[in-house]
RNA sequence: GCCACCAUAGCUCAAUUGGCAGAGCGCCUGUUUUGUAAACAGGUUGUUCUGGGUUCGAGUCCCAGUGGUGGCUCCA
């Protein structure tokens, strides 16, 4: 559903309608509280309340069970137009309200005091029952049209919200809810939240093994366990081939720097707000790096370049650290060190297009070979009245002419979003969204004029001048970490045979058969596989069970049978029995199915 | 960082108004030798997150800290 179909719905009537409601409740409950605004928002509403106190489960229950009396009152929602002078009178003790009174009345502006609603001096107000909202609607005619039992408001604990979204703010009481057309739908939604946890890349990291993160080592630190690293390196290993393949050259280069390095490049004081401190080495001054470019623009540097070594692409996977406000870090989408699956390409102007085509056809390349259709494409350009950019608008202007023309071409669905470009320059970024819908950028192309000019990059042209390259950073991935937090997400846990951490698990019925088993793990690693045969003196029925809670792709259970004729029964983490199957033969199906990289894993 | 909530065994959770800290799974030992999602028996598992306070007595109440969760802000 488009989010402009969903403004015009009657489910979006439904979710503001029952956020004036809840408002109603909740001033009953507090009195004194001052109310400032509550909009639908995608499978729900909120409401934003300034309270004396703190709002506590047993208010949320409260205000939950009057919502519903309310609703059940059959109360019409009714609409007037009234002047501000009106407004402000009947609005006189709430001062929110006063605000966007004011705020309507000279025409809105957004935070850069652009204008963005014509100035008016027509108002409207909803009542309903005995509250009275300013509010250009749409309602719901009456609350009849609310159904009680598809409204809840305790799914959600309140939270903390800026006033008009600014820090500097007060910080108001969000009350959330949601609401829906019937009882089975809200239960549907009770459901698909349940779901989206088990799905957790949290929960199932600490399920399948994957990665930890320890107080000890520290916030936003995870660590690896074998079995996430399996998976980490076997992604790495996948992208590592295929950039050589086009053409990028590896580089390694240290997580430490001299904070010189990052005064020339401009993150530091750029980077401020991101960087640890600096550490003092024999009187001077390093930095844990940031970023991976001023790095790989040393390289560059290292010896004269001509056009004809352009383009050069210095390919990383770069471990950076960054400060991230501790209330942010989130698992892996969200850390404090994090690897960067990074490149910088160095081109001549003539170049930038195609290259910039080409790291955009590997960024979908590689999305697409993971199944991951659902992102959405931005282009960020600059806020064109912030001061935190570095370089010239003409170089600005360039870059962003060349992204956008690089997607034009290449009939990519994007959208362009002002303020959100890199400090150095503009870029083009892969979104998608987690199983609790929050947005995430992974992979990233930066068109970059300015670190060329800072680190005084350049090579000698045709005609024998020293000329500036334009650089590219890019990372499909973006991070590791984020990325492979997704597809935890993305894939349940249930990876495809490629990407397993564990591909086959080889199960003895008897002890006696522990000799067989070991046989079919040595011939599968032989073949490249990731297998292990489970010899603990454990039955068999419960190895079947704990490893098909592991959600290893094949399950291979060998008895007298098997050994005889040399198969192994095959069992999929479907719970499919395929039946006995010539060893050799399982060999080479699998191997058919890991190098062709499906999901399908039956035979 | 800010607001709110939460923290009991390796995991999931229980413990009445403040009154002896428990269960299942796991783990260990023994028995069992099993043909597709938990064999049987016995045993083991605790700084109830940390530090203070109130109380005859605190897992439970209060304060501070740490960690986690949800949201806000930020995310170059």
């Amino acid at each position: 559903m488009t989010e402009e179909r969903y403004e015009e719905s009657q489910l979006y009537k439904i979710r503001h309608s029952a956020a004036h409601v809840m408002a109603e409740a909740m001033l009953e409950r507090f009195p004194e509280a001052k109310i400032a605004i509550g909009p639908p928002i995608e499978d729900g509403f909120y409401y934003d309340f300034d309270l004396p106190a703190a709002v506590t489960d047993a208010d949320i229950k409260w205000v939950e069970k009057r919502m519903k009396k309310i609703i059940s009152g059959r109360h019409e929602f009714s609409m007037r137009a009234i002047t501000a002078d009106e407004a402000r009178d009947l609005f006189r003790d709430q001062p929110y309200k006063l605000e966007l009174i004011d705020d309507l009345v000279n025409g809105r502006l957004d935070d850069n005091g652009a204008p963005i609603a014509d100035p008016t001096d027509r108002l409207t107000i909803y009542t309903q029952n005995k509250f009275t909202d300013l509010c250009r609607g749409p309602h719901v005619a009456n609350t009849k049209d609310i159904n009680p039992k598809a409204v809840s408001v305790t799914l959600r604990p309140p939270a903390g919200a800026y006033w008009r979204g600014d820090e500097k703010r007060p910080q108001l009481t969000r009350v959330y809810g949601t609401a829906w057309r019937t009882p089975e739908e809200l239960a549907d939604y009770r459901q698909r939240l349940e779901e989206a946890v088990k799905r957790d890349h949290r929960v199932l990291g600490e399920k399948l093994d994957l990665f930890i993160i320890d107080s000890m080592v520290g916030k936003g630190l995870p660590l690896w366990l074998p079995e996430g690293a399996t998976l980490r390196d076997t992604l790495e290993r996948w992208l590592r081939a295929i950039q050589i393949e086009r053409g990028y050259l590896p580089v390694v280069t240290p997580h430490l720097g001299n904070i010189e390095l990052y005064k020339t490049s401009g993150h530091y004081p750029y980077y401020a707000d991101s960087q640890y401190s600096p550490i003092d080495v024999d009187g001077d001054e390093f930095m844990l790096r940031p970023m991976n470019c001023p790095h790989h623009c040393r390289i560059y540097s290292s010896q004269p370049r001509s056009y004809r070594d352009l383009p050069l692409r210095y390919a990383e996977f770069g471990t950076v650290y960054r400060y991230e406000q501790s209330g942010e870090l989130r698992g892996l989408t969200r850390v404090r060190g994090f690897t960067v699956d990074d490149a910088h390409l160095f081109v001549r102007p003539d170049q930038l297009l195609d290259e910039f085509k080409g790291v955009v056809n590997l960024i979908q390349h590689v999305f697409g070979a993971l199944g991951m259709a659902d992102f959405r494409a931005r282009i960020g350009t600059r806020d064109p009245d912030s001061d935190k950019y570095v370089g010239d608008n003409a170089l600005w202007e360039e870059a962003t002419v060349a992204i956008i023309a690089a997607c034009d071409e290449l009939g990519l669905d994007y959208h362009i979003e002002p303020g959100e470009a890199a400090f150095y320059g503009p870029k083009l970024d892969f979104i998608v969204r987690d199983v609790l819908k929050r947005e995430w950028q992974l992979g990233t192309v930066q068109v970059d004029y300015n670190l060329p000019q800072r680190f005084d990059l350049e090579y000698v042209d045709k005609d024998n001048e020293r000329k500036r390259p334009v650089m590219i950073h890019r990372a499909p991935f973006g991070s590791l970490e984020r990325f492979i937090g997704i597809l935890i997400e993305h894939f349940a846990g249930a990876f495809p045979p490629w990407l397993a951490p564990t591909q086959a698990i080889i199960i003895p019925i008897r002890e006696s058969h522990n000799d067989y088993a070991s046989e079919v793990e040595t011939l599968l690693k032989s073949r490249g596989m990731r297998v292990k045969a489970d010899l603990q003196d454990r039955n068999m029925r419960s190895k079947i069970r704990q490893h098909r809670r592991m959600n290893i792709p094949w399950l291979l259970i060998v008895g007298d049978r098997d050994a005889a004729n040399r198969t192994v029964s095959v069992r999929l983490r479907s719970d499919e029995d395929l039946g006995a199957m010539p060893l050799e033969a399982f060999a080479d199906a699998a191997a058919a199915k890991i190098n062709s990289h499906v999901q399908e894993i039956g035979f």
